[in-house]
DNA sequence: ACCTGAACACCGTTCAAGT
DNA sequence: ACCTGAACACCGTTCAAGT
């Protein structure tokens, strides 16, 4: 999209064209900087000033700051990809893995959950599909399959809300090297918290809950 | 705590004391604020003027904005009473129903679900302490309860901040007079959401999965 | 002790003016 | 078409100065 050969497409001095500044570069440079500082730390003039331009020029790409973070969480969206589960496995096992799934890329963009709490990315698409194909393997048929798969992405969702929150908490300290891992102090002095082992047990909580509830077993 | 008479305790002219200003006063009004117009609408300058002050006063009683919201959340926290539910009644039930008065008080005051996050109240304590109780009589026992208890407070939990989420979200629109629902425009047309129903839906499952995956019953 | 008035650094956003 | 420079209204916060 640069306009002349293949040289560094920014800070080409003042005035005019030639910063080569495209939406996708902006993203990906506010993505890799909201993920590495936090988007509370992100402002269009910091951001500007990392791609090497004046903040107004954000604004001939993105109409304002809304937008921009609406096309981060978008961008982070669709590159989630998933791998079949194997087909043989028992069918709750193949739900768990593929909600983990889910989990893993949202925690590779803590950004994307955090911005995603006021824009919703609107492709849940092929993902649910094969959730709610799913849970019609477990027995449920139809709109009920579609529910109860809702019930769980909102479970799912609901927890990384929380652990999201907790990251900016002020009882809650995160513990340098160890992902997951928090020092809540909280009542009767520290304590430890493992979110993932945390994570595990909401999820064995859900998948109990849909199996004994499920109409028939295949 | 005003110094004089019972007249009212504010605009009492430039300079000086005698604007009567309280911290408690500043938090329900505060609070009164947000739960009417968000909690991104409520600005220093804004909560001081529907006080009749001015933004630095507040200053006084709070070192920052931080420490006022802190106060906010801890005060609806402290507000939350439960009644106990009947004894004799099936445990899961009991369960059931402790948890449903947490959803009500907090959908009383969708401020403190909002600014929980960031400021998570440090007291669960006694409500806590019966949820675990009443586990135990599920048939967990020891940290098993305590961790199961947590998971179902996540789950929860959770699910207010999700719900939270839709009021700040671009694709939800709340129905007026109706709350607890949305109207979602995501994909293929516009289509209906009501969260009280996916409430019971979620709660279902994960009180299914703790029956189910309890050591025995009694 | 408690509050005002005026400032400071910062924010998102706009827009004429340049090339 | 694309970017700069300078402004606007707003924000949280500070602090000397008043009473």
């Amino acid at each position: 999209v640069a306009d002349g050969g293949g040289a560094d497409s920014r800070a080409r001095g003042p005035g005019g064209r030639g910063a080569g500044l495209t939406r996708e570069a902006i993203v990906a440079t506010a993505l890799e900087l909201m993920d590495r500082h936090g988007v509370e730390w992100l402002t269009m003039r910091r951001l500007a000033d990392h791609i090497g331009v004046r903040a107004g020029a954000l604004y001939w790409h993105f109409s304002n700051k809304d937008e921009l973070c609406q096309a981060v969480v978008e961008r982070v969206a669709n590159d989630l990809e998933w791998r079949a589960v194997a087909v043989d496995a028992p069918v709750r096992d193949q739900i768990e893995a593929h909600v983990r799934q889910l989990r893993a890329h949202w925690r590779r963009h803590p950004t994307a959950v955090t911005l995603g709490r006021r824009f919703p990315p609107s492709g849940a698409g092929a993902f649910g599909d094969v959730g709610v194909e799913l849970l019609g393997r477990l027995g449920y048929r139809g709109d009920e399959a579609k529910e109860q798969w809702r019930a769980l992405v909102w479970i799912v969702l609901g927890f990384f809300f929380v652990e999201d929150s907790l990251a900016s908490s002020v009882h809650h300290h995160p513990l340098e090297g160890a992902p997951g891992r928090f020092e809540v102090d909280v009542g009767s002095g520290p304590s430890l918290l493992d979110t993932d082992a945390l994570f595990d047990r909401v999820l064995d909580l859900a998948l109990d809950g849909l199996t004994a509830g499920a109409p028939r077993r295949r």
